[in-house]
RNA sequence: GGCUCCUUCGUCUAGUGGUUUAGGACGUCUGGUUCUCAUCCAGAAAAUCGCGGGUUCGAAUCCCGCAGGAGUCACCA
């Protein structure tokens, strides 16, 4: 089995194409076949300098290592479609000699011409029905076409099954533009062929033209690798497929977002795929175990950003569970607040450890952790407004807090024992949970959450606590 | 417009003629977990299976129409 992602580099990878690399690397991995990359850069005109960077910057991200392809190289290079032109001319005169290809001499004024008259006579356009009797000799400068034998055509999909088209739908297409590269439409079926691929997994958008496929495959003498149609991915309003056009976002920009590859690559190999059963968190290994080309929908699926969150909160509290504080913490390099950055990585840990699970992406350390390091601004707002404290005066306020203060001045300063005097401060002040700790949770962060007061305490440290309890009683008795 | 494909809770889906009063997940809502937020737990609402015919004792599941949606009709991929 070999597959391959045949991307052109004409920018980034978004969500809405990625499962045609993500399918075929499953399918090889499972298989124990190999999975190509293959940088089909025949349109000069659309390429974008650093696009190949990009896309093998993603599937690395991902975790989807091919086995051939541009650095790692392989038997079957080169593997830029711009390199191989020789090989597409020794096909293209095969099929010259055998009378199946012809040098198009139309110019693009005529060829509008013909199209501008089938479409006032509401009729189809196909070139074919204006192919010229003699043709010169074909050289470059010229585009090549395809001779083709117009007939009904069945064949099948492995995902969605059996297909079928009229003559209706096969063209002279163009082999070999002026320029002496190929069109995708015949440059895929050399490579695949050269190459040994032997399943072929793209978009829906290329289903309409399998008929022309077909043909081409019968005139090389090629046999027909099994097609793999994947359906559309949908963006989040209406029902038109996912595409740059319409903003849909770059693979990376969720990393740079604080999304996990863990996350991106479970959640988009499950968008329009499962096992069948009722398992939603699936790892590498799991995904490969299980991938079938079968069980993929037939129908598009839309992409779901909350659900995408929700399975990344998911991925994170499992890894950090599972490999410990220690060795996750370096993946949340670049995403912490400007002000943590004075601070030891070991400090950055602890906060980490006492926040990681209420992260949905790792993007929410910079808005969820600037009060560990830096004084928070004190808005007694928070305090006066809130629904437990509103109705105690400034006074009682500075006493709580300062009751507080006398309390934990003489607590040893680690979790279990910083409960405990929570616990006490409760009764000797003989106020309810919800009083007491509400106000020492604003006291110590002004954030709108924070986690649990003992841990937050423990993290920032003796000083640092009582410090902010005096700024605030300040504040009040000043009020 | 021609051709082709698609159509189960808001969303992703399970379901391949009877075990289905259509199951799960996200989201939503309600409770619970000593403050908050998140997690976690319990529970609820949510699909007349696009519509109309047919086949059958019985259909989301098979057949035929129709409608709606999408894709494609490039010297782009």
């Amino acid at each position: 089995m070999k597959t391959r992602f045949a991307p052109s580099p004409t920018g980034y990878i978004h969500i809405g194409n990625v499962r045609s690399a993500i399918y075929p690397y499953l399918l090889a991995q499972q298989q124990h076949g190999r999975f190509i990359l293959r940088i089909e850069d025949t349109d000069r005109a659309r390429y974008v300098e650093g696009a190949t960077e990009l896309i093998m910057d993603t599937l690395k991200w991902l975790g989807l290592d091919w086995d051939e392809g541009p650095v790692v190289g392989g038997p079957n290079g080169p593997y830029f479609q711009t390199e191989r032109k020789a090989i597409y001319h020794k096909w293209a005169n095969k099929l010259i000699a055998e009378g199946r290809a012809y040098a198009d001499p139309t110019t693009p004024d005529t060829l509008d011409k013909y199209r501008k008259e089938c479409y006032n006579k509401k009729i189809p356009f196909l070139y074919r029905n204006f192919r010229p009797s003699n043709t010169s000799e074909w050289h470059e400068g010229l585009p090549l076409r395809f001779k083709s034998d117009p007939k009904p055509r069945q064949w099948h999909d492995a995902v969605m099954g059996d297909l079928s088209a009229g003559p209706e739908v096969q063209d002279d297409i163009i082999l070999i533009k002026k320029d002496g590269l190929p069109t995708y439409n015949f440059a895929h079926i050399v490579d695949d062929a050269e190459m040994g691929v032997t399943h072929v997994i793209r978009g829906a958008e290329y289903i309409s033209s399998v008929p022309n496929y077909l043909a081409l495959y019968e005139a090389l003498g090629l046999e027909v690798p099994v097609l793999v149609t994947l359906p559309h991915i949908l963006g989040p309003t209406g029902n038109k497929k996912l595409s740059k056009r319409d903003g849909a976002k770059s693979v990376t920009d969720y990393r740079d977002e604080g999304v996990l590859a863990e996350t991106m690559l479970n959640y988009l190999a499950c968008l329009g795929w499962n096992d069948g059963t009722e398992q939603e968190i699936y790892t590498r290994d799991e995904l490969i175990k299980h991938f079938s080309l079968d069980r993929i929908q037939v129908s598009g699926a839309r992409f779901d950003e909350t659900k995408l969150l929700w399975l990344n909160g998911q991925w994170l509290r499992r890894l950090v569970e599972e490999q410990g504080i220690a060795e996750f913490y370096p993946r949340t390099e670049g995403f912490w607040p400007t002000s943590a950055s004075s601070y030891e990585p070991e400090y950055r840990q602890q906060v980490f450890a006492i926040i990681y699970d209420r992260l949905k992406t790792l993007q929410d350390l910079r808005t969820m952790t600037d009060y560990f390091f830096e004084d928070p601004t004190i808005d007694l707002k928070l305090i006066t407004t809130n629904k437990f404290l509103k109705k105690f005066s400034e006074n009682q306020l500075v006493d709580f807090l300062q009751q507080s203060v006398v309390k934990l001045q003489d607590t040893e300063w680690n979790e279990d024992s910083l409960q405990d005097a929570l616990n006490q401060l409760l009764e000797s002040t003989a106020l309810k949970p919800a009083e007491l700790f509400s106000l020492i949770r604003i006291a110590l962060s002004y954030a709108p959450f924070s986690p649990a007061l003992n841990l937050t305490l423990a993290v920032l440290g003796k000083d640092t606590s009582l410090a902010r309890f005096n700024s605030t009683i300040t504040a009040l008795a000043n009020a």
